[in-house]
DNA sequence: CACAACGACTTGAGGGCTCAACTATTCCCG
DNA sequence: CGGGAATAGTTGAGCCCTCAAGTCGTTGTG
């Protein structure tokens, strides 16, 4: 690959096998998911996991915020995907009675139907995809790699608390 | 493949924990890549990766379908991404005299110096994203662990070659 | 108390991606 | 060869998401 610079610290030829086989191995589970929940249940991974958490939820109702930082979406992104599913009726707002500036997102009896139905082949799908693919060994060490990134990434940060509009994931924009 | 239920094979517990985990640190580490990569070189993840496969062919081009199933992108994804950056001037697109269905996309002087320039900032975060949050062994697991996934869900199929729009990764549409 | 700083959401423009057509070639086979 | 089937690539509508800006409510301080 390109190589001009001089202090830049270079991956290795393995370490560069492990990134491509990472991201390959990524990208054909991810849009898999997605593929398979779409299709099946409607609905975008990053929207059934807003249903999952809010179904979890005591009352099955969270603020929007805290919503937003367990989910790990931003506040535009679950603004968004709300407003959708609330149009769908899966999702209801009411306004939070001890902070006026905030809403309460609610799940809907015909949402947690809606997931239900959905989660039973996911998670066949996930079985299938992932942990078929991997020994015991590896399931464990699994875990531990992605709880040590975890770690590393939110090293201190509120480990889920939420900045601005920070928690936010990626761009957009274009090219030039 | 869906199972109303019953004979669904749940995950347990831990498998659980580490779909959790393993799905937060992806989130974590790619919002991050791509936030890096667009607001330092304007163009996003896909976009770079197809730009590597490019500068690594021979000649700096290739045929759009074998770009497409190398660079892991849906035909239609990698039609619309070298429009666009055939647009910036940093690819540029021209039949192929042996298939006269065919184009070959070819990497610009201005693409590779494009891609060169944003290279050393991304190595950097991968790096310190991902590999320095690992141990040796951990990163040695985790490149058997990619491999064994990449190679259980391509098993047999098409290592590479690429079906219809097939290849393409995941959904859209609306929720109802 | 007034007012500025901050926090909780929302909104809209812009861009990327998928899906589903659609065009143009090339292949295959009787 | 003639014509249907497969292949290469493109295009447009629709959706999700990001960024940046905007609206309100809350807090803190002089």
């Amino acid at each position: 690959m390109p190589v001009p610079d001089e202090g830049t610290r270079w991956l290795t030829e393995r370490e560069q096998r492990t990134w491509r086989s990472f991201l390959t191995a990524n990208r054909l589970l991810f849009d898999q998911v997605e593929r398979q929940l779409q299709q099946g249940a409607g609905l975008p991974h990053a929207y059934f996991e807003i249903l999952v958490r809010l179904s979890e939820a005591p009352d099955r109702a969270m603020r929007m915020s805290e919503l937003a930082s367990t989910s790990l979406s931003s506040r535009s992104r679950l603004s968004h995907a709300v407003a959708r599913m609330e149009e769908t009726g899966w999702v209801r707002r009411r306004p939070c009675e001890s902070d006026r500036r905030g809403q309460i997102a609610e799940l809907t009896a015909e949402g947690l139907a809606q997931l239900e139905a959905a989660v039973p082949s996911h998670v066949e799908e996930v079985r299938s995809l992932l942990f078929d693919a991997l020994t015991e060994t590896q399931r464990e060490a699994l875990l531990e790699i992605s709880d040590a990134i975890v770690d590393h990434i939110t090293r201190g940060d509120p480990p889920w608390p939420v900045a601005p509009d920070t928690p936010g994931p990626g761009p957009s924009r274009r090219p030039a």
